[in-house]
DNA sequence: TTGCCCATGTAACGTGTTACATGATTAA
DNA sequence: TTAATCATGTAACACGTTACATGGGCAA
């Protein structure tokens, strides 16, 4: 059996597993409006380096579109559908891979005044609360895509859990901030 | 004003910032056994050079052990001391970046059966509580140190943060493996 | 006609992992 | 005495970002 693609391979394969065709652009926009929240969003040039990638395997396809100004748009292959189930059901990696700045700087908390600490819990608590409000506006219209087509269902469901947890992400910043200014020692 | 390091140096000074002297190796097992839990877990590779760095623009030092197996250990300098303050205080960067593998798979679960999806979330669930156990598990030594050394308060701060986070963890994966079982469309 | 968005890239750089290599000390 | 752990690295590769470059279409 041959060996697994990086992670961002399939992100971008899952992107085109709805059978649209997707121009890298779209693809960078797609992904910057969804997977943002809980995974990737990647710069434009990476995008067009996989999608080379990609298309090398025959894991995609493109054509040229007709007209004044054509424009390359990606499609995925059935050999490309294929890998992906198969990477879904049985690929590796990590389940959650975290990079807490916040929990860094606190961490170091003797290295700093504990009034620009908790300022810094404080700014962690808005920014979830920030994001949780992002997921309630794209909301809508993934429902309204998942009516049409039940594929999109699951889209919704992993926003109904980024809300879980972008809510328990700030409730927790929160009560570290509470800690930190009831602590007689810090 | 000069720019900032890339986030991995100001990690390893903090973990320098308790004025212990410590060895490449050290520092890796330190960084394995409290920073990664949130943050990061390197390379052996990646600390020696990283240590290089530092050492050139004179945050850390080091020294050779006398003895018939020298070793090198590292210290902080005053210098790194200041510009590990000024990080905490002022350094750029996203509070919080996530790459949640399972809600990736989850948002492609048409490319999946629905049992082995769900069997990925209460995966998923595991995971989450044994990383809570984990932190239990570390927990009581960070607080024996914290009571000689009110420095270490801020670490037993994070690990409750932590037992917070990955509670939550567990509880909003549950809820998304139910709703899965429960959405008769998928 | 000016400026913004669409669309497509290249080049350089920095970060980070994996594989490889070496050898000393210590515990079973 | 054998294996695990301590300790220190190098080299090659993979990943990802930033900066740069180009030009068409469209709306104010």
């Amino acid at each position: 059996m041959h060996d697994w693609l990086p992670t961002t391979s399939y992100a971008l394969l899952g992107l085109l597993s709805f059978d649209e065709e997707l121009t890298g652009y779209q693809l960078q926009r797609r992904a910057a409006a969804s997977l943002r929240h809980f995974f990737w969003s990647p710069a434009m040039s990476q995008i067009y380096a996989e999608l080379r990638r990609l298309e090398q395997l025959d894991l995609v396809a493109h054509r040229t579109t007709p007209g004044t100004r054509p424009r390359r748009v990606f499609r995925i292959t059935d050999a490309g559908r294929q890998e992906l189930r198969r990477w879904v059901a049985d690929g590796p990696g990590e389940p959650l891979v975290l990079k807490h700045l916040t929990c860094l700087r606190i961490f170091y908390g003797h290295m700093a005044d504990p009034g620009a600490l908790r300022a810094r819990a404080i700014e962690h608590v808005r920014w979830s609360e920030q994001a949780a409000a992002d997921l309630r506006r794209v909301r809508p219209g993934v429902q309204e895509r998942s009516r049409s087509d039940p594929r999109w269902r699951y889209a919704d469901h992993v926003i109904e859990w980024g809300l879980d947890y972008y809510a328990a992400e700030a409730a927790s910043a929160a009560r570290l901030a509470d800690r930190l200014a009831a602590d007689p020692d810090v």
